[in-house]
DNA sequence: TAAAAATACTCCATAGGTATTTTAT
DNA sequence: ATAAAATACCTATGGAGTATTTTTA
């Protein structure tokens, strides 16, 4: 069996038959009949050699030997992918479209600020911004569903290539009169564990913060969102820390700044080390760092 | 443009007039008439809105946007090669061919001694051996040319994965006679430099040899084969470091066993870290352990 | 002028569509 | 009974072939 027997379509039809479980799902989202796809797929099945699905009316399963090859396949679309990302970066950087993605602590006080900038360096490219968990991102990354992302460093997965954007320190936001917020020398560490705010589990700034500055205490409470928190902080519930680009002019809350290096985090642009793009990688890097808003620290 | 339009077989063609630089060579390797093979490199380039080949009848050369993009496709067609193997796989391990190399300094001893054990262990398996020099294997590994080879540790290359197999120390080939020979508390080190004989600069087991035992002499002699080396010791021309298994039953020669756990190389089996078939190296790696033969110590 | 690539055209393999049947719950 | 996959059959796109022309060293 010969490699240019392949053909590109096909893997996608198994792809999107392996995701989506159903051939109608499936062939919806090729664009093409249900009929069309099966015997695609059938012909497929036929070539390597081994049965991808398990299928019955109801049911439709993927083969363990299916698991593999669909892996597999995965990988050539990706790099097939990463080839027309290169043709079209001939023409402009990133081809036209890039899809960023940010955690959700930074995205929407961070995106708003460098837009403008970015906008001016990539004038024909349309950004297609996104947030959500450090691990969802980087999923999405590998997966390819993604270009790039912004996260807090460190970045370990050996997949993955990054370059240091900024250092944004940490304020505390304290509730306005607060004790903790005109004796700068009180600190965090100075608080009542109640007094203690966190995000929930599963934040990369819960996390960040914690390293940063706390363990976590019996008595904290907790908030699901980062503007949650202030209000809680605003309703005198407590004090939190909030990265330096979403401390806002909330009435209500009156902002520290933290003394000590360590009380910051490192936001990093990562994309998969497999793209082709690096230069344009490091290039769009270089820009965020120029254009790093204030209040932060510019990494180099 | 979409992934889907592209095919396999396009790349294949490209990738062949990117290699042989000529479409009628291309479109022989491609078992296609030239014609065909134009024209459908003529409508890649038009897909994918960049010229690969500036061509005239007299000279072809890729351009610059070729050379990357040509590059890529290479590794679209690797990864494509992978889940043909990996579907070979299936039904047995390597899919019944398996194009092993290993360096010349150990080929020769090595695989004759471990055969008769791999085919019971793989019946069905069509073995393609060969042998080279270290940086051509991994070169020629890393381009899917190969598909394993043994090589002396360390691997640097993170393309490459790999598991060791076995020590194998190195002897001391003196002329029946010699001094060195007797003397056993003599070894390498109590050597002339005239009486120290290397293989030529480029031979891994050279720089094996220097580095476990020796540095460079001015006075050194150099041979081109190790075979050669032992013709030039049995001559009387002088003494060298001979791997274990390359020792034989030479008229003329004695061999002398060195002290020292570091008069010793490591061989590894070493593999596309990318190949979807780990385990089945990994397998591989375990048989010819257990298929260590004598003078050399398996490595656990 | 000779060798290589491009063009013109013809053919047919096959992907895709519609209509229908089979199958499992 | 119903929803999903498979089958039958037809159409048409486009890949491959042969014959020929164009181009340049």
């Amino acid at each position: 069996m010969n490699v240019s027997g392949l053909s590109l379509r096909d893997l996608e039809y198994a792809v999107a038959v392996a995701e989506l479980g159903s051939f109608v799902k499936a062939a919806e989202r090729c664009h093409v009949s249900q009929p069309s796809l099966s015997v695609q797929i059938g012909k497929l099945e036929a070539r390597l050699g081994a049965l991808l699905f398990e299928r019955t009316t109801r049911r439709l399963i993927v083969t363990p030997q299916g698991r593999v090859l669909i892996e597999q396949m995965r990988r050539i679309l990706l790099e097939a992918g990463n080839l027309l990302a290169l043709c079209s970066e001939a023409t402009q950087p990133f081809g036209g479209a890039l899809r960023l993605s940010a955690i959700a602590t930074l995205g929407p006080y961070y995106f708003p600020r460098v837009l403008q900038g970015l906008r001016a360096r990539y004038p024909e490219l349309s950004l297609v911004l996104g947030e959500g968990r450090t691990d969802d991102l980087t999923g999405a990354l590998l997966r390819g569903d993604l270009d790039a992302v912004l996260v807090a460093a460190p970045i370990e997965d050996p997949g993955l290539a990054s370059a240091a954007l900024f250092h944004e320190p940490f304020l505390m936001a304290c509730p306005k009169g607060h004790s903790a917020a005109s004796r700068k020398d009180l600190g965090w560490s100075g608080l009542q564990p109640r007094e203690r705010l966190l995000l929930e589990e599963g934040h990369c700034l819960r996390d960040q913060a914690i390293a940063a500055c706390a363990e976590v205490h019996p008595g904290a409470r907790h908030a699901t969102s980062l503007e949650t928190l202030k209000y809680m902080v605003a309703a005198g519930e407590g004090c939190t820390l909030v990265p330096a680009l979403a401390a806002g002019q909330e009435a209500g809350v009156d902002y520290a700044s933290l003394r000590g290096a360590e009380y910051r985090r490192t936001i990093v642009l990562a994309w998969r080390a497999s793209d082709p793009r690096n230069e344009a990688f490091a290039d769009l890097a270089q820009r965020l760092r120029d254009l790093s808003p204030d209040g932060v620290e510019s990494a180099s």
